[in-house]
DNA sequence: TTGAAAGCGCTAACAA
DNA sequence: TTGTTAGCGCTTTCAA
């Protein structure tokens, strides 16, 4: 692998000259730029990415980190936020946390060794006391899920008037006995859109029995369980608030092995709005979120951090999003 | 920042005893191991991981590359070898390549600027004859699409008798005009999966109508777009092979549109057997391939090439995989 | 406009 | 078992 002394040398210059080159700094002639690029390309030089971050503590490198990079929402976030980083060229380094407490911490590290230059949270473990402790090693920013009192910018949604806005639709429709299926982490995120279902609930003047209340509810595996669980009362709900459309989906497929009609005897209501929600039958009724807006706003924010070196502070960016009305509520 | 110095000066010792207390080696006492150990803690040192690349050479990082992110075989083919690298240390780079030449260079121009130690080609969009000279750089091997030329490790199925394997369960449902939607490229996969459905159509003796022959399905539109051309033929097909469940996905949906009932106007058969093939109605019959399987013994593959610096040769890895028969056939 | 030289933080050959 | 030292390949200050 020729080195720039190597093409120092062919080129009769000094390593300095061809750095300016690489680097397209002002102050070189034409002519030296012209025997400097005829030298590169002779040896088929390339510089040595190492060498260059090591000396400018830079790696133009973000790390996103998600849950898992299957869930069709993290995937399309993901790929969002890649044209905007591939854009600006900086390269992402995308993190599956897995839940795992552990790993989240594992990735982090990556800021303190230099290996990435920036963090965007997608999706939190640890609390934000442990997590604060890297941001002097780079920024930070949420997108999607976040810890509140965080002091960097967040681009997210408004959970709570999004499940508000769900519930009161399946409340307009008639449905009484409403059942919730939520996430298992006490995140900002989970908290915002139960109360969002609770604030309209209560509005409404229902009840809502411990019994339709459900954990951990994230693929559609998860759905279907919560189906048989459901198809086993004796007093059962008329509809049901998913967290995402695949738990919706699998719901909706369950039902139909249990002869429960959707959205006579059980209205489905899902989140998200992906592919699929429009493909089962009855299509999901769901709560429409922008997932590549957000990505694209949250890459924007940190280009522009990491360009400008602007301060960190907190800022709230909230997108909107709206109801799609489809066949699985009345 | 602490440095391996600070470290060394605080611990009393010099920075190659620091080192290679980093780095395990033998002949270290156990006494200096804990000073050393107290003293990182103290400063809170991390070493710097492109000082360590640099002068090692290494990355511990491996490209992936792939169409999109988005497209649920990728992501689950992906999130599989994050699973062992991780486990062995090392990194995973997805590179998005959006079927563009250009983009699918500038990745594997990483490998020249030491960014990545090895490529593993998911998808691939240049000749065989432009990547080849890459390999100088750095291992790199091919898993699911592949060039067939290509000197080293493929770990792919055997698309060839998988849709002969589709198209004959078409044949032997009694479907006779037989329509087939396929990739647009000249891979080897697209070439092979073309093969097997038309060995399979001229061993029953069908005929085929040019008409029936699709270009570039990928997405759950395209497949809705190709049922309305379906729908407007006077002389339409019985029975189509796609190339992936979600084209299918959109075939049926788009057919409850035109009155077109799947599987008795129209059989559907799709591929890799998603979560959607069993959600929608009628559930797809598919040919499934073990995703996960694949993505697990590539990166297995590629770990032993890089842990025990085994040279490269041409070897085929093929797994096997199975049809499952769902409704959208008769 | 160009060059000399120091040094980013680490590892490993060699010496002790 | 430990230390000294020479780079890995690049950028940037300072001087010319």
């Amino acid at each position: 692998m020729p080195t720039i002394e190597d093409v120092a040398k062919l080129a009769g210059l000094s390593p300095a000259t061809i750095s300016r080159v690489i680097n397209n700094h002002p102050y070189v002639s034409q002519e030296k730029k012209d025997i400097v690029a005829k030298a590169m390309k002779e040896l088929g030089y390339v510089p040595n990415s190492n060498a260059q971050r090591l000396r400018r503590q830079k790696t133009e490198t973000i790390a996103v980190l998600i849950q898992r990079i299957a869930n069709p929402f993290f995937s399309q976030l993901v790929e969002s936020m890649d044209i905007i980083a591939d854009r600006n060229n900086y390269k992402l380094l995308i993190c599956q946390t897995n839940n795992d407490k552990e790993k989240e911490l594992k990735y982090l590290n990556l800021l303190k060794t230099k290996q990435i230059d920036a963090v965007i949270f997608a999706s939190i473990e640890n609390e934000w006391s442990i997590v604060e402790g890297f941001l002097k090693y780079g920024p930070i920013i949420f997108c999607n899920d976040f810890a509140e009192t965080a002091p960097v910018p967040i681009v997210c949604l408004d959970q709570y008037k999004g499940s508000y806005i769900g519930t009161k639709h399946l409340i307009d429709r008639g449905y009484k006995r409403l059942s919730y299926c939520g996430g298992s982490k006490a995140t900002c995120l989970s908290r915002d859109r139960r109360a969002g279902f609770m604030a309209a609930v209560k509005e409404a003047g229902l009840n809502v029995s411990d019994q339709w209340l459900f954990k951990d509810a994230l693929t559609i595996d998860d759905g279907k369980q919560i189906l048989r669980e459901i198809a086993s009362m004796d007093n059962r709900p008329d509809a049901i608030f998913t967290g995402s459309d695949e738990v919706a989906a699998g719901l909706i497929t369950e039902a139909k092995r249990h002869g429960i009609t959707v959205p006579n005897d059980l209205g489905v209501l899902g989140f998200d709005d992906q592919p699929i929600a429009e493909l089962v039958e009855p299509g999901i009724t769901t709560i429409h979120q922008p997932v590549r807006k957000i990505g694209i706003k949250a890459m924007d924010v940190m280009i522009d951090i990491l360009v400008s070196k602007k301060k960190l502070e907190h800022q709230f960016i909230q997108l909107p999003f709206h109801l799609v009305v489809r066949e699985s509520t009345r």
